[in-house]
DNA sequence: CGTTATTATATTTTACACAATATAATTTTA
DNA sequence: TAAAATTATATTGTGTAAAATATAATAACG
């Protein structure tokens, strides 16, 4: 793959398969989701929160590599939704934390179906499903630490 | 990977990685891409249009799985800028045809950079790396044909 | 202890991404 | 050959995603 042809042959492109790929797994959850009454980004909340009941903005964001700017208002509407509670910490008045409330809790039991509807449709066994996840998830760690590395 | 917990948490969701790994690798271009004056989704855009000169929006949509409420104005933008200009098919005025400008062309060879950055920073060979991009295209192309095959 | 620096979240702005709908053009049907 | 159906693109509305900036609270410093 020496030619700048080849480089740039949308074909060729590991950027757009994951572009792609996420793009076509929200499609493939939306009406799962839609009887949840969450958005995707809604559902990647709330499995951190179902992991722990009560975080601050920042670590929601940290889990999830999103910013306040996305945050909040999207928090807003899932507390408008009553899935859960946000409120400032009495010892720090900066940190809002989040906590789940009994609905948000109660979802949790239904939401399952929408990773095993995933795990089905991949078509792969649980080995090869972790060590693809694993794979992508060394290809984000390496490409953040190589930073400088590279001569363009 | 049997109880609800497991199937729920975020470090086992195949979902947040390609979600989470598309965002890396947007980040990742962002200066480069600054650099050519082009956002990611126009970037991919070019893409298409550098493998051929001239395709329909219909076509474009096509290959980048975009619909034309996303295509359209992301169009206008590339046209304002002067790197495309569009135009209705003479013998069906319902089509409108995109065809790169000679900015637009002369573009190409200062892009080739971004894919080589993230080749190099991802870590692979270029066997790994191809591998890996059809592992993540067999997946897309799974999901979307076993529809109606698995049990909630 | 007052000032400066840092942290946390919220707001504004821009660019998508997608669903629903509108408009116009072409194709198909009766 | 006119009407109905289909196709192509554009527009509107909603929800992100991220950059930049604003505001408020806490920590660090001199």
């Amino acid at each position: 793959m020496a030619a700048i042809d080849e480089y740039l042959k949308l074909d060729n492109q590991l950027c757009f398969v994951l572009y792609a790929g996420s793009r076509a797994i929200t499609r493939m959850y939306k009406p799962l989701l839609d009887e949840l009454h969450l958005t995707y980004p809604q559902y990647l909340v709330m499995l951190v929160l179902w992991e722990d009941d009560s975080r601050s903005v920042t670590d929601i964001g940290q889990r999830l590599q999103l910013d306040s700017g996305t945050l909040t208002p999207l928090l807003k509407r899932l507390e408008s939704q009553g899935l859960i509670i946000r409120k400032r910490l009495e010892s720090d008045e900066r940190k809002v934390i989040v906590a789940l409330t009994p609905e948000g809790k109660k979802l949790k039991e239904k939401a399952v179906a929408v990773p095993k509807e995933l795990f089905c449709r991949s078509g792969l066994g649980e080995k090869e499903f972790m060590a693809l996840k694993d794979q992508i998830t060394g290809l984000i760690s390496r490409m953040e630490t190589r930073s400088g590395e590279c001569e363009k």
